[in-house]
DNA sequence: TTGTATGCGTTATCAT
DNA sequence: ATGATAACGCATACAA
């Protein structure tokens, strides 16, 4: 039984069967194809449709430097928001006529080593990084050989690049603000532990500032979702203790906003009578009776500005691109406080 | 101001500051490490890390026709199954040493044509496709050039290639045989159109088939989910008719069953006594009081059989793989009959 | 154990 | 307007 072929055709073959040479191939799959006469430019025409010729893009980016790939690292590619914001990038790419090389991290520092280290190998000519970890040491490395960096919703303290994702203070202060206005006074912030991922950080500074400014009463739980009794204890405490301000959940994000509505209801607790709010906005927010008040990113937006900004590094221009984008509120049942 | 220097090291250079030949140099980022001296293999390495070398695969790939790229087309990225299948192909890949390249094709034929263009410009070794249309003609010309393929979720019928995905006539079965003990005797099936994607046809037949050989009512709304009010309609009648065997609604797939959720909720259904089941499961399925029953794919194991399938075509070993993948119930109170 | 030489498919430089 | 030729960075057959 014979073997599979494994050959595809080269410009050598095109060319010959054009009765041309290679850079006359070469130049008409190139922005130099005018250059060429209508009848030579008809014959290979001809030909590479019958042979079913591609360039070898390998070839291409070893003889020019010109890989034609960015890169993309992804903390945990199943969180919706992320893949939201990987399709901004992946569409903006396509416009620039470039081609994006996706890894998921899993949230593996380790691993996110080792894709940075593959992602090198192939050349690519720009990096988005939604970090996982602090390889600040490996970035800083790629930042000095000249290739554009753009990091994508965590900040990096000690690389030297462009932040692109969402406005985390005026995020927190719509939020604060819309609860306030809806009649909550006793806030219960619901956060994952901040190790490491800067917006999380950001959000429960602001969240701590914006709640002593307003006079608001604030309370803050940061533990790892994962711990469900733990969460649903602070939240049964949170809401029996005294006080005569209205309640209200304050989720720093969709995961958070899951498990929060999950010990809410083992809780019995009546949404709305007990405010909630969460960052991130996803397909069952308005299921849920009676409908989770957002604050939706801009997903698509962060995704191609963070190319934008890329774009704006290769090509050494200084057009400024919108870096922190602005979320936007969408309200519903669960903040609908029955006596404000 | 200087510009970006943009220079990676070369096996030349390592091979200079090491004292060595490129050949050893190379042998060293090979499996011929060990045939290298003990003194060699140290000055290599100290020279490679010192200079920060990792070679070049756009040159490897050249050189050996190996790029250690797996091609993979994905209708709709956004849809969360999408996602969790592909991050089990992504970890079987990166298991096997090689690289994803994946390309979002947004449910458009075109765009799925020129990504398939793409894909063969860098030479990827083999392809999961998750088809969005019919690209039967390009992909068999992968065929024939011997790179291997594998369908997902969607076969295609003129094209000789494998298929990986859900064993979808037992998915139904199994959904029927619940739906039936649970004491649901007028069953209405809801899908998208399926033009095209062979699962919908399949799941729809099946669909019928059951229904017919049970002795159970069935009947079938087919049109696309964003015709909310059509949908709502449809629903409505088929809760209103008279009747006295208990109704159910069977979701296609997990949109369906998110546009099922909306219209039910509208109506003022109560979920149970109006029974509610669905295929996909998704994180909301839970959360909706009283909790949806699904059918769950297993979404990893599909992936990294796509990828097991690819490697057997690969190394032309004649090891089988599972390819079509039983459902997992997942029973909760949205088919809990109140009177069975 | 180590090195030399050649070629992979392409583009850039220099011709004609 | 077109072509010959030399790189690009690497792996391999062959030589030592």
């Amino acid at each position: 039984m014979t073997l599979t072929a494994q050959h595809r055709t080269t410009i050598l073959e095109v060319a010959r069967e054009a009765r041309a040479s290679k850079t006359s191939v070469s130049r008409y799959f190139s922005e130099e194809r005018k250059r060429l006469s209508p009848d030579m430019q008809a014959r290979i025409a001809a030909a590479a449709c019958h042979l079913g010729y591609r360039p070898n893009q390998m070839a291409r980016s070893l003889k020019g430097g010109h890989s034609g790939l960015i890169g993309m690292l992804v903390a945990d590619i199943r969180n919706p928001f992320s893949v939201a914001v990987m399709h901004g990038v992946e569409q903006a790419c396509r416009e620039h006529g470039l081609s994006l090389m996706v890894c998921n991290t899993d949230n593996d520092p380790a691993q996110e080593r080792e894709r940075l280290a593959l992602l090198a190998t192939y050349r690519v000519e720009g990096l988005v990084i939604n970090a996982a970890g602090s390889p600040d040491r490996e970035l800083q490395a790629w930042v000095e050989e000249g290739i554009p960096l753009v990091l994508l919703d965590r900040e990096l303290s000690d690389v030297d690049a462009e932040f692109v994702g969402l406005d985390n203070a005026q995020a927190i202060d719509l939020a604060l603000d819309h609860l306030q206005a809806q009649g909550y006074g006793d806030l219960l912030y619901l956060s994952e532990p901040t190790d490491q991922a800067s917006p999380r950080q950001v959000r429960l500074t602001c969240f701590l500032q914006g709640v002593a400014a307003r006079g608001l009463d604030g309370e803050v739980h940061c533990q790892p979702l994962m711990e469900h009794d733990a969460l649903q204890r602070a939240i049964g405490d949170f809401l029996a203790r005294s006080g005569k301000r209205h309640r209200a959940l304050l989720c720093a994000n969709g995961n958070a906003t899951l498990a929060a509505i999950r010990a809410l209801q083992t809780l019995g607790a009546r949404l709305g009578e007990t405010g909630l709010m969460g960052i991130d906005e996803l397909d069952w927010c308005k299921l849920i009776t009676p409908g989770i008040t957002t604050l939706a990113q801009p997903t698509e937006a962060i995704g191609r500005s963070a190319v934008a900004c890329l774009m704006a590094l290769l090509s050494d221009s200084t057009t400024t691109t919108l870096r922190r984008h602005a979320p936007e509120l969408i309200v519903r049942g669960s903040t609908q406080c029955p006596a404000p």
